[in-house]
DNA sequence: GTTAGCACTCAACTCTTTCGAGTGCTAATA
DNA sequence: TATTAGCACTCGAAAGAGTTGAGTGCTAAC
């Protein structure tokens, strides 16, 4: 176990460091207020963090840096929650006093947001779809052989297709079916629309004409089609004020895999409820290992909707981004609620 | 006038530039088999050359650099039409081959097929509403106070808005809003939308009910908003592959124009049509003084659409960036034409 | 247990040297 | 007269040597 003077060294040369990036040495140590002894001592309690893997040295003679099991350690058991800035509460709850109605805006808003106040590049995934219910479904026209059809969920949120059609069919069987869809699938959650649409394709060939049959094999194609990936990201330029990206080859990689929507979605979809850390190799994608990445949840009823997350060195300021992000997250959550 | 000799060295020594991004020399010069004359020969043309503003040295005993004057000399005289590759056309071919209906999918497909072809930043800017009319409109509640309207041109395009009603308008006026409107509006440019929105608004007032024309004005708000900027980037990280932006913070800076959309957008917006280069300090933007900026427009019946760019550094492989800009320009002219 | 003292380490910086790819100029050549 | 060989010169880049200073670990004294 560390004793209480270890701590408060662990502590302050992890906080030290998050201001810095600079290596710590033990005067620098010493001169701080809350402690009280000398640097000798200093030293030799940090010759111990080292073994015990809590400190690194980039050189036989540096000052400490913490290492990845230091900073697991800080969030773990050093970090006090703080409050957050007057400007922060007021920049966040400016995102939601503005009566905007689409959840798109505000996630767009959040995301800008968050980077501004940050200076890390932040990552939003939309509310995932299974929350979300069909509220409408409408096909136009746009020619004989072309129409979009347009789904809009109780949400706010319109997805649209187009999709070319034979000619054989009119546009009053496509208006038929569009009715008995209606008829039969609005209120069903977005999720189980595929399963659901095949249900229906059953009934709807036993049940009525075989051109409206026709029709809905076509225009189901434009609906099952897979959902874009829902994927906001700001501020992905702030790597670059970060020195520990200075190196031009190493933002490259990050950036290409920030650029893999499917990637980030998916490791954003696995997150558990609540707030998590994940810190340098704790990463599953090489490429972050250099980084760490906060997530958090937002919910409906329980069920979560979706992860609002900051990407930024492991170095990072931690217990704001998490005051941050756990607002951020309940203001979400709340609006959600409300709907 | 420039000798043939000096047309051939500048032109050798552009080219090689172009390649290797490194000072070129009289001896390597003199090398190309192309060339027949000495080193020395060319040392003394390259100081005329040098003389008259078309290469610099980048410190006294180097070899030559070509200057923005001679990029400019380049394009405008030395270029060459060269045949597109057979991967180039291919792949190019194959954006279109799709039978993709959306104009956003073959923008979205083209953005990322030039920026994975040249390694450059591509830049699209979307069909400009004013060539695009509107299909139909459509109102759908969302719940007693929230509703999303939506737009939809007749390239396909969806455009949608939420947005609040007051408890006192009942679904009856709005529905009968929607189709005034339907009736009246449909098949105007987009562009038209507002002035026409005023001159309905007014004839609203004076023949229909006062609620219906409550309706209007909340609905009014959501359909003129103004239009998102349209604006399609891919490779952006391409940058970061050329010699030339290996300091971060000249990457920086250009990120952050990129990243504000309207400035790109008016850049777009204001060309001319056909091809056009921008070399360094010719761009407006100070950030963008480092690159040339190459751009072509795609238009339908005569009239401009939209643009397409692409954002690299001075030493652009011109003539193939401009083999490639032209081929897709016109495919994306014959697409819209055939719609 | 704590700390002063001291020898030691190493990155970062500066200064110097060397190397070579390049130049410009002059004088010889075709 | 136009071209070229030859040569002295320039300057950046790379490599090496010396200096500095912030840091360490260890030992012995408090």
């Amino acid at each position: 176990m560390l004793s209480n003077r270890q701590l408060l060294i662990l502590q302050v040369i992890i906080d030290e460091f998050i201001q810095t990036a600079q290596p710590i040495g033990s005067r620098a140590i010493s001169k701080k207020n809350q402690v009280t002894f000398s640097p000798a001592t200093i030293r030799n309690e940090m010759a111990d963090l080292e073994d015990m893997g809590f400190l690194e040295k980039t050189h036989s003679s540096s000052g400490r840096v913490p290492s990845e099991k230091g900073y697991r350690f800080y969030v773990d058991h050093l970090l006090m929650p703080i409050d957050l800035s007057q400007r922060d509460e007021e920049t966040i709850s400016g995102v939601f006093n503005q009566g905007m109605v689409e959840f798109e805006q505000i996630i767009q808003n959040s995301v800008n947001v968050l980077s501004e106040l940050t200076n890390y590049t932040s990552i939003i995934l939309g509310p995932e779809v299974y929350a979300t219910t069909l509220k409408q479904i409408q096909i136009i026209h746009l020619s004989k052989t072309t129409a979009v059809a347009i789904l809009v969920t109780n949400t706010g949120h319109v997805e649209h297709r187009s999709f070319t059609l034979p000619k054989e069919i009119n546009s009053l069987d496509l208006e038929k079916l569009v009715n008995i869809l209606n008829d039969r699938l609005v209120g069903v959650p977005i999720i189980q629309l595929p399963q659901r649409l095949q249900v229906e394709l059953t009934s709807i060939l036993d049940h009525y004409i075989k051109d409206v049959a026709t029709a809905f094999n076509y225009l189901k194609g434009a609906l099952l089609d897979q959902q874009p990936s829902n994927l906001y990201v700001g501020g992905i330029t702030n790597m670059l004020l970060q020195p520990e990206f200075s190196d031009v080859a190493k933002i490259h990689s990050l950036y290409s895999v920030i650029e893999q929507e499917e990637i980030m979605a998916n490791i954003l979809r696995s997150q558990n409820q609540g707030i998590h850390i994940s810190i340098g190799q704790e990463n599953k994608i090489t490429e972050m290992q250099d980084c760490s990445l906060i997530t958090a949840t937002y919910t409906l009823k329980g069920q979560q909707l979706g992860t609002i997350a900051l990407l930024g060195p492991k170095r990072m300021e931690y217990s704001r981004v998490i005051s941050l992000l756990d607002r951020l997250s309940k203001d979400m959550t709340d609006t959600f609620h409300n709907w």
